[in-house]
DNA sequence: TCAAAAGTGTTCCTGTTACACCCATGA
DNA sequence: TCATGGGTGTAACAGGAACACTTTTGA
């Protein structure tokens, strides 16, 4: 090894997931130049030499998203010597989560196009990017069932049959929903605001809102 | 951004432990060069052009203990620009499991001492490597209740009193030895030998061996 | 025979699951 | 009045926690 020799770049990607109509979205960008011009990939770049990995994150979620305070966390680090067929680049890998009705894209010039994509429909990704997809949906899993993170997916006030769908999405599987609602409120992750959503033509529901905006790990385990 | 100019090396560290005496002990370098000479710290280095981070963790992991197949797992990346004050180095950080009998510790010209420290007396750490140490710590805590990570830190066969002080040691807590024994075999982790270990002024204990020596799931959750 | 660690069951409690009907509203 | 989603309780079960004495051996 000689160290003065190494020639390694350093990348944040992100990927950053929403739930919208029941189905978890996974926000990509289309990629303009070469190799990979037309495919589609999580958005990234290259870190600053005085910037945090995580800063690069934000700053870029903050580009596609307008989002500046969305839940963030590192996921792990992807260094395969040939994910970039350019040279050498290691990837940090970010997962964020926002809540679906906070978003405006906006594409930038730098990519062809940006949207959600259904994670259950990803379009073929470039470089290693389905892998870190992947990787990320297994942490979103497994935080949400010993954290309170669905926050993060979810506006201020809502009702309970929502955070239940965000649940059911991200899990893939139903959930009773008395047993659901008996355990959610046991936990104290919540509060009534005591305000309920009317005009739709069924009973009003209640709004509830999280009592912890910030990772929180719950103490059933 | 320039992405060019980008100047940033690319480091693996490792936070090796092991369960000896009663106590976890993580493996520390004491340092030759300024700008930390006489410090301690996580074994570490460059990261090769062509080499993945893992691939330079195992190589690490060997040279300081002789080890080659310890349990070894990426545990996040440290990138504080200001982490080494001789420039900007990305640590992508490993810990690593093994068991006390199969270490055999070398240190090379490289580093002035190499030895095992209790983790909870550690001397103050050069660079964040307290705080690599720490986050190692927390996961290693994590993963022994959900996965049977706990093999890579025994020999083939061992004891079921031996198994349960690997788990108190490192969650800091005793456990109740009946129901210890219960779980454990409930849960079919572990394949009697049939065999005992004599030869002890007590009754002979039963040995034990993991049915399976890669990482698994427990499937209660 | 003594010291030292190995080994073994039961009870209580708590949290999880399964399950079906009435309620409030707008159209 | 009807369609739609909102809201509620109980019984059976399983896993976790607490707890003390007998066994086998070498010295």
């Amino acid at each position: 090894i000689h160290p003065s020799s190494q020639n390694i770049k350093v990348a944040a990607d992100a990927a950053i997931f929403t739930v919208r109509n029941g189905q978890l979205m996974v926000l990509l960008i289309q990629m303009k130049k070469k190799p990979h011009a037309g495919k589609w990939a999580l958005p990234g770049g290259l870190i600053g030499d005085r910037e945090t990995a995580e800063r690069a994150a934000r700053r870029i979620l903050s580009a596609q998203t307008g989002v500046a305070d969305a839940y963030l966390e590192q996921l792990a680090t992807f260094d395969d010597p040939k994910r970039d067929p350019l040279g050498r680049v290691v990837s940090v890998a970010y997962f964020a989560l926002i809540p679906s009705e906070s978003v405006i894209l906006r594409t930038t010039e730098k990519y062809a196009d940006v949207r959600w994509w259904p994670m259950k429909k990803l379009p073929g990704l470039a470089y290693d990017h389905q892998r870190i997809a992947e990787a990320a949906l297994r942490r979103l899993r497994a935080k949400l069932e010993y954290t309170n993170v669905a926050w993060s997916l979810l506006p201020p006030e809502f009702t309970l049959n929502r955070l239940q769908g965000i649940y059911e999405t991200i899990l893939g599987r139903a959930l009773d929903k008395r047993n659901f609602r008996k355990k959610v409120l046991a936990l104290k992750l919540l509060v009534p605001t005591g305000r309920v959503r009317k005009g739709e033509a069924h009973r009003p529901a209640a709004l509830y809102r999280f009592r912890r905006t910030e990772l929180t790990f719950l103490d059933i385990l």
